[in-house]
RNA sequence: CGGGGCGUAGCGCAGCCUGGUAGCGCAUCUGCUUUGGGAGCAGAGGGUCGGGAGUUCAAAUCUCCCCGCCCCGACCA
């Protein structure tokens, strides 16, 4: 902020500094650029326009990568029968707690006025509202999948889910939300785990290079792990206040659910045996991650590849006559940019000054402001800001401004929205490297988890020790990561023999 | 469910302690002048003060009860 000698009173229209009060900044964010608002509901939220077309655009890249990899999209119910939540046993303890269950189905007049449920009208047996869809998808298994030659079956659902959960947040936690479950059955645990680590890589993938988030990939310890799986495996993110934000999970069911539902195949040998199962997800919580990743005191940031509008051209002009002539260029530079692919918005809205509209679209994320005035006009240019830096600004810059040529305007913006897309990634990589740890000293890392950060300690795999940690620094294992070194070394904790590090921090 | 905070105009708040029937900023509408980093002036509209009960001649203000929301914690994607 470069306004005037010490403004005492905060400017209103200014959002709350990331400094001052992370998780206010971070509502804050979500309030003001338009992503969600607060539903009379408790716990739910309205995804606005400019939220949705986030997770438009999401879905449509992740979607495409299900495909590619030979998934196929279905569509299983909401309602799901109470008993069914029962049959495996680790799952029911997982989800008991937060199920919203229907119990009638019709209102009727209340005695004293309004409506209630019908009592005449109650459910022979309650349904649950899906927190999550594996228990109707494999009873539906069981019934298609006979043979050997129906594997594998890959399956993919875009679908809501309900979670009642004691504390929510915008996106990071609420009680209805949005996601993406992948469910797959094979006929040996080799290939589903191996689906399940390519399912891994893609989210990692999509997260690097579409949301400009750099992730770990790794396993979930036990106390960590999906109910009901073998194997948990993640993506963690870093946020800018150091905690980490779980971004994904794809598990190895292993033969659990088979067994509880009874999805067996015959194999060649015509033996009956039962499947190897997957699961995987990501939610709207990938947008909580792409807001506190990226945005600054300004707003919003969104990475060019997920920006619904890459640009706005914001049009400056005195008099009428100059106003005809920006306004006219203006619109042309809009059609040849659409036409080349890109959103592009006119904001020709009057009696709003220029600087009101910096600001405004600044604060709602949009790649890169175009700028043209009378001078540019002239000279057949205009003036791009990209929204953040993509480079280190020179002496006495405030920020960074290029001239573009209007003929040449698609190429240039094209290679400067990719400059963009790529800062992103680099300035959240070096901000994750720059508070990433390697820490031996129990008593060194009870200190220093205080002011967030990833930190890489020794853990010898036990419970104990684990549960220790948490207890005492709130601080969780994250992951085992494996894309690192198998350092052998002592448990940071009690000592213990330890074949590599494991990712400890605060979590969302 | 514990701890904290808040409910007064669309948004942000003051007024409450010390009762006298509601005010400021932003936004909105109208008009004129403006427009290269949050424009100016003039005018206008907008409120059962979260709900209920009580005290009082009189309640946004005092008392009691209820409701809702946000933040922090335990549970979780």
């Amino acid at each position: 902020m470069e306004e005037g000698p010490m403004a005492k009173e905060r400017d209103e229209r200014a959002i709350t500094p990331r400094g001052e009060d992370y998780s206010q900044w971070y509502q804050d964010i979500v309030l003001r650029a338009e992503l969600a608002d607060y539903s009379p509901v408790k716990g739910c939220m309205v995804i606005r326009p400019a939220g949705y077309a986030l997770w438009e655009n999401l879905q449509k890249a992740l979607d495409g990568m299900f495909k590619a990899t030979g998934h196929a999209n279905a569509y299983f119910p909401l309602f799901i029968p109470m008993s069914f939540l029962s049959k495996e046993a680790e799952h029911v303890e997982g989800f008991a707690k937060e199920c919203a269950v229907v119990t009638h189905h019709r209102l009727g007049a209340a005695p004293e006025g309004g409506v209630r449920p019908d009592p005449a009208s109650a459910l022979e047996e309650p349904l649950v509202v899906r927190p999550t869809s594996e228990t109707i998808m494999y009873a539906m298994f069981s019934k298609w999948i006979k043979s050997y030659r129906d594997l594998p079956l890959l399956l993919n659902q875009w679908a809501n889910i309900v979670r009642w959960e004691m504390r929510t947040r915008l996106f990071l936690r609420t009680t209805e939300f949005l996601w993406q479950e992948g469910h797959t059955a094979h006929t040996t645990h080799e290939e589903s785990w191996k689906e399940v680590l390519d399912m891994l890589g893609v989210y990692a993938r999509f997260a690097e290079e579409w949301m400009a988030v750099p992730v770990l990939k790794g396993v979930k310890t036990d106390s960590e792990k999906f109910a009901g799986a073998l194997k948990t495996t993640c993506i963690e993110a870093m946020m800018q206040d150091g905690k980490a934000l779980q971004s994904g999970t794809s598990h190895d069911l292993g033969q659990n659910f088979a067994k509880a539902f009874d999805v067996k195949f015959q194999d060649e040998k015509g033996e009956w045996r039962y499947c190897w199962q997957t699961s995987w997800g990501v939610s709207t919580r990938l947008i909580g991650a792409l807001v506190m990743a990226h945005s600054d005191d300004q707003g919003l940031v969104i990475p060019p590849k997920l920006a619904a509008t890459h640009a706005v051209i914001v049009p400056i002009y005195r008099d009428d006559a100059g106003k005809a002539k920006v306004l006219d260029t203006a619109r042309s530079l809009k059609a040849t940019l659409a036409g080349a692919g890109l959103g592009v918005v006119l904001d020709d809205r009057e009696n709003l000054s220029p600087g009101f509209k910096y600001n405004e679209w600044e604060l709602k994320g949009v790649p890169v402001r175009l700028e043209i005035g009378p001078r540019d006009v002239e000279a057949g240019s205009c003036v791009a800001v990209p929204r953040v830096p993509t480079r280190g600004l020179r002496d006495g810059e405030k920020r960074q401004k290029e001239t573009l040529s209007l003929a040449g305007a698609p190429e240039s913006l094209k290679s400067l929205l990719d400059d963009l897309q790529r800062a992103l990634f680099d300035r959240a990589l070096k901000f994750r490297e720059e508070h990433s740890y390697k820490t031996d000293d129990y008593a060194a890392f009870r200190r220093d988890i205080e002011k967030g950060g990833f930190f890489w300690a020794h853990w010898c795999g036990g419970a104990a020790c684990e549960e220790k940690v948490k207890e005492e620094t709130k601080a969780t294992i994250r992951c085992i990561p494996f894309d690192a070194e198998k350092e052998a070394g002592a448990c940071m904790i009690c000592g213990g023999a330890s074949p590599q590090r494991a990712v400890f921090a605060r979590a969302y």
